[in-house]
DNA sequence: AATGAATGAGGGTTCATTCAT
DNA sequence: AATGAATGAACCCTCATTCAT
């Protein structure tokens, strides 16, 4: 690669950060002079490399699911393979949890490409899931719930809880706060009792 | 009521009519221009009525927060007192559905009075949730979680389904969709077999 | 006089003196419905009165022009004719000088009939004022200036303290505190010592 | 500096000058579109350079009482100190006598700290011509006035003559017209006949 | 590739004036 | 005569996007 594109990536990732650090913290709905100016680049370079705002966003979401879903780790076959699930789907929400907030609560401001995209990745977390519980209904009683609402009872819980940071946890991270507490009324909820 | 009172009170509740099916539509960034137009009145009406657009929105929410309550029956000691009032919740709902999802989904655009409106709405809802939720631990084996949780769950969920609308149903109405489906789901989660 | 044209003239008359008030403490680019709401009458009235805001505005700066007219007295010969002269003018300014104050402050809002008018006003004072100056001449050495240029040179001196009111005197009237040491200046700028 | 500094640079610096020119014409109050137009530059131009509309007329202010500041030359001990002063003082005024009309009359149309430095100017000038006097005290018998007096009797002529510029010059210069007479006639005033 | 000044289509709000009652 | 709801032009300001350098 020469040093030219060199540069042109390093600009481009310094926008794609600190958009992504804006957005965060204002919504999708903040100037694309404010995210130049965290870059520190001009405003019009952020054209250069995205052609719409919309574009920037897609590209954000595009990376963020990207991340997620390699983060996302399936323990599938395991006595507590429902239990670590949640956990590493807690640890990975907490990570870029403003992030998450904006996108579950701002959908609507988002460019059609990058709901979908989001949206697959939570097809996919759903399917991950179903998995899970299917293979861990051999080693504990569940619930006789199809898997799909006993993902949704679960996303909806954790989703709640995000939506409404300000009221469960105006200063810290919600998912740090509430984590265990979510995960153990979830398992408490879907198990059945002996 | 003179004429002139009802035409004033005609104009003002057309306007409160067509801003609610706006913002329903379109969400709460609509232009007033918009709603306007759908009201046929001027631009400048509108600010006859509403001294600013976060006041017609205040209006607006605290309409409907009242609706809301007096729609909402909880009746209380009964046997099956939870799913009457998940049953009734839904119904409640369902009647206005966009409004109610936009009022979820855009927390954030919403004037700080509205806000507070709309929590305590949600706070009195769960606050009667916890009284019925006491009395139906006599007549049947609840899973041992703070009544707070249980309604949070089950609000998560519906505001899932809610703010999923596109991906649940599109079309119609999701509520009315997935009712049945959520309060069974909802009611085989939280209690104990036998 | 029928009733009912007594009851028009005193609306009439109610939303002059209202007007009066309204444009003395918030300048005529005060709203008409201030105006209105002062008088406790609907907007509508004014312009049952006034075909137009200007025309509100000349019919009362032509009633001010008049009642000042009638107001300043012009003791012709006498030994103390300026003096009379000059305390007078201040006591008669004194007594409406927030609306004197708009009058010379807010010249150019003013429509040109009622610019015209208090212009004419003017003139008529400087005019009776060259005449008692030519007068005080036989028993009062005065410096040899155009008379025009004496009464300038006083109301320059007046207006000026009127127009920085809020520097010299922002609570109370600026005629109280300073009519003594206006007119004294005034007079031992214009007499030629012995 | 780069030529795209220069550029932007003659950009506000046309859109100063013709804000100056606009609001010399028509006031304070004339639409920032006009100045625009004026400009030959789009109306949101201008908010690149001023953030509002209240902040181009600072900044016209600030240039204003600087040039102002800088071209009044405080000759101290001299014969004719007075005088030239004076002199100076017109000549000063005369070269931007639109716009200083304006200053003058529409006072309360202009932001707070706008307001505040052209009175700091005028208070300036008041310090620099006491002084003056005191000096001449010497070489010239003076009416025995307060020196706070003999300024506002000055300034309050000059302004009286500038804030009826239509009735005294209603085509040229105010000051032009009248320069000389305004001058001898205070020299007369002020000083003690022999 | 990067710049950043310039654009211009909106958006919310004000207010003198009109007119049906 | 009085009402007051309705009008709509005008104003200030924002911001994604363009383009000459």
């Amino acid at each position: 690669m020469t040093t030219r594109e060199e540069q042109k990536n390093q600009t481009r990732s310094k926008i794609l950060k600190c958009a992504f650090e804006v957005f965060s913290k204002n919504g999708f709905a903040a100037p694309t002079l404010d995210i130049a100016k965290a870059a520190g680049v001009s405003h019009g370079t952020i054209f250069v490399h995205f052609s719409t705002k919309e574009d920037l966003i897609i590209q954000l979401v595009r990376n963020f699911s990207f991340k997620l879903r390699s983060t996302i780790i399936v323990p599938l076959s395991s006595p507590k393979g429902i239990e670590n699930f949640l956990i590493n789907y807690m640890d990975v929400i907490q990570k870029n949890e403003q992030f998450y907030i904006r996108l579950i609560g701002e959908k609507d401001l988002l460019p059609d490409e990058a709901r979908l995209m989001f949206l697959n990745l939570q097809l996919s977390n759903a399917r991950s899931f179903a998995t899970i519980v299917k293979l861990q209904r051999n080693s504990m009683k569940l619930k006789n719930i199809p898997s799909t609402m006993m993902f949704n009872t679960w996303i909806g819980l954790v989703h709640y809880y995000l939506l409404n940071k300000d009221l469960f946890s105006p200063k810290g991270s919600v998912i740090k706060k509430y984590r265990d507490e979510l995960i153990s009324t979830y398992l408490e909820l879907i198990r059945v009792q002996d």
